[in-house]
DNA sequence: ATGAAAGCGCTAACAG
DNA sequence: CTGTTAGCGCTTTCAT
C-alpha cells in the first residue's frame, strides 16, 4: 500500500491553473459564474492532479454531510433471515445515491446500542436518518427524535397513534389483509383462520385488524398468535387444526409463516387449496415462488418502500424549512394468485 | 422539528469550566495528562452542555475518520435474496462498533457506480474498506487497491491466485465440499452428482474443485454447472436426472439450490435420502431446517467471517505500517447432519 | 500540567 | 467575474 501522500488540495490546484482558490472552488462547485476559458483551465489541473475535495473541510463549513444514516434496531436475529432489509437497503441505496448521499448503516442489538445511535445522531455527521423501528415498545424512536434530526420512519410508528407529526412510509398492511381475506371469502371460504405476526409490531397488528375487518365476527379461536418465523408457525397452525378441525382457509400474516402452515397442512393430510387455502403476505420470492404449493399472497414493494424513504427524507433536507404533508405515506399492496388459494 | 440550534463547541466548554480549549480536548480524548478536579469540572460542563464533539472538524486535523466502507458489488438480484450479506453485514457492524467506527455502506449496480465508488475511496472519506467482489472479471478490486485504501476481501479474489498481497478472509469452500463428498461416499453412494453453482465466483469454483478431489475420476456427466437457485437447481437436477438416472446422492453447491433438487428429486418419486442422498452447503437455516426433508449441509459462520474481516481491517490501520500475514484467513466448516443424507 | 497559537482544507462574504 | 479574507471546530506543538 503506497503511503497516501496526502492528496492535492484546493490550494494545489489554484497554484497550477493559475488562478484562486475561491474560484477553483467555484469550479469544483458547478462552475457558476466563472467564464469558460477558467473553467477549463482549472479542470485541467483537477484532472492532471487527480484532485478529490476533503469532505471533512467541506463539511466543517458547510455542514452539510451529503450522508444519511439508516438505523436498524433489531432485537430479534429473525430479522436477517428473510431478504426484507436488505431490499429495503437496496432501495434506500438507490435514491441516495443518484442525490450524491452516502449511507451510513447503524445496526442496533440492544440497550447499549442506543445510546450509542443518540449520540452519534445528535453528534451531526448525518442529515438525517432513515429509522426502522418496528416494536411499539422501542424507546429508540424517542431517543432520536429527541436528537433534532429530520427522520422519516419505515412502518408506521407504534408510539404515533395519529398526534405527533412523525414522517413516516409503510405497506397498506390493513388493505392488503382485507383483500387476501376477501379473496379467501370469495371463494365460498368461511372458517378463515389467521396466523399473526407479533402483535407489538404495528405491521402485524394492522394485518390482524384488516382481517378481522372483513371478518366481522370476532371469533378468537380462529386467530392465534405468531411471530413471523416458519417454525412458530408451525406450532400455530397445529393448535388452529386442534382447535378448529374444520377450518377451510388460513391467512398467515407473512410468507415464512404461510410456509411454516403448508408443511403442517401437508402432514396432516390437508389438501392445499381444496381443503384448505393458504394466502401469505409480503411475495417474498424465494419462500413465495418456491412453497409447494406456490403461495398466493399480498405482495408488498420492500424495494420501493425504500426508495421513498430516502426521496422523503432528502425533500425534507433540501428545503430547509419544515413543509407540507408531515404524516404517512401508505404504499399499495397487490394480490398476487399463485395455486395455494 | 427544534432548529437545531449549533451544538456547544469545545470553545464553550472550556468557558464554562474555566480552561482551555486544549484541556477540554484532552479530556475529551482521554484525559491523559490532566490532573483529577480539572477532568472532574470539564466532565461536568460537557454534561451540562450536551457537548458532542464535531467528527468533521477532527477529521480535519487528524485525518482519521473511524469509519469504514462497506462495498458490496452485486450486479445480480439474487443476493438479496438469501441472507448471506445480512448476517455478514451483522458481523462486521458488531465488530465495528466495538471499536467506535461507522460503517458506511456501498452498494454497486453496474459501472457507473464503479467510478463512483471508487471516486469516494480515493477521496478519503473513510479510513478502510471491506469488500465483496464475487466474480472473477470484476473490475471493482482493482480500482480499489488504486485507489490507495487499506483493504479487506471478503472471499477470495478470483485475479489473485497466490501473487498479490491481497487479504481476504473465506470459508474453507474446498474443505468443505470434500467433507460433504467423503460424507456421501462413506454412506455407500457411488454416482454422486453435483449442482455447483456460478463458476466465475471463486466459492463454487472451490466447491467444484473440493468434490473432484475426492471424486477421483472426472466425470463430466455428473456435474452441471447452476446459479446458486432453487429454479435453475431444479433444471440442473432434472438434466441430471435425465443424463443418469442411476445416481444416489447429489451434493449442491448450496442450500438454495439443494431445496430446488429436492423438489424435482420428489416430482420425479425418488425418496430422500433413500434413493437419493443430498447435501447442501451453507446451512442457511430458514432453508435448510425447513426443507423436507430437513437438509445435511456443510455450514460456515457468515457472521463470524464479517466479524473477523473487520478485525484484520481494523488491525491494519491501528499499526500504521504494513505488517504480518497479508495472506488470506480460511474459516473452517463443518458438516451438519440432518435428515437428507 | 495547562494555555496560547497555529493551522487542517474548504466555502462564503466581501471587495475590487 | 475573480481574488482576498475570514473563519468552521478541533488537535497539537510549543511555551510557560
Amino acid at each position: 500500500m503506497t503511503e497516501t501522500a496526502s492528496r492535492p488540495t484546493l490550494e494545489a490546484v489554484a497554484a497550477r491553473a493559475g488562478v484562486s482558490r475561491a474560484t477553483v472552488s467555484r469550479v469544483v462547485n458547478g462552475g457558476d459564474g466563472v467564464r469558460e476559458p477558467l473553467v477549463e483551465r482549472v479542470r485541467q489541473a483537477v484532472e492532471e492532479l487527480g484532485y478529490v475535495p476533503n469532505q471533512a473541510a467541506r463539511s466543517l463549513v458547510t455542514k452539510r454531510h451529503d450522508a444519511v444514516a439508516v438505523v436498524i434496531a433489531e432485537p430479534e436475529t429473525r430479522v436477517f433471515a428473510d431478504p426484507f432489509f436488505a431490499l429495503q437497503l437496496r432501495g434506500i441505496s438507490k435514491e441516495l445515491t443518484a442525490h450524491d448521499n452516502q449511507l451510513v448503516l447503524l445496526l442496533t442489538e440492544g440497550r447499549d446500542d442506543h445510546a450509542r445511535v443518540a449520540r452519534y445522531l445528535a453528534g451531526g455527521h448525518v442529515d438525517g436518518a432513515l429509522v426502522f423501528s418496528l416494536h411499539l415498545d422501542d424507546p429508540l424512536p424517542g431517543l432520536i427524535q429527541g436528537a433534532g434530526v429530520p427522520t422519516v420512519f419505515g412502518g408506521r410508528p407504534g408510539w404515533s397513534d395519529g398526534t405527533r407529526d412523525v414522517v413516516y412510509v409503510d405497506s397498506d398492511n390493513r388493505g392488503g389483509a382485507r383483500e387476501a381475506v376477501r379473496l379467501l371469502a370469495g371463494l365460498g371460504r368461511t372458517r378463515i383462520a389467521h396466523i399473526t405476526g407479533p402483535l407489538d409490531q404495528t405491521s402485524a397488528a394492522d394485518r390482524l385488524d384488516g382481517y378481522r375487518e372483513v371478518m366481522g365476527v370476532n371469533e378468537p379461536r380462529l386467530v392465534v398468535e405468531s411471530d413471523f418465523t416458519p417454525g412458530d408457525a408451525e406450532r400455530a397452525m397445529r393448535e388452529l387444526l386442534d382447535r378448529c378441525p374444520d377450518l377451510d382457509a388460513v391467512f398467515a400474516a407473512n410468507d415464512l409463516a404461510a410456509s411454516g402452515a403448508l408443511r403442517v397442512l401437508r402432514e396432516r393430510g390437508r389438501r392445499v387449496p381444496e381443503d384448505v387455502a393458504v394466502v401469505g403476505f409480503d411475495d417474498m420470492l424465494p419462500v413465495a415462488e418456491q412453497s409447494d404449493p406456490p403461495l398466493t399472497t399480498v405482495r408488498q414493494d420492500i424495494e420501493e418502500m425504500g426508495r421513498i424513504m430516502a426521496r422523503l427524507l432528502l425533500r425534507r433536507l433540501d428545503r430547509s424549512v419544515a413543509d407540507e404533508a408531515p404524516g404517512g405515506v401508505v404504499l399499495p399492496t397487490t394480490l398476487v394468485r399463485r395455486a395455494s388459494a
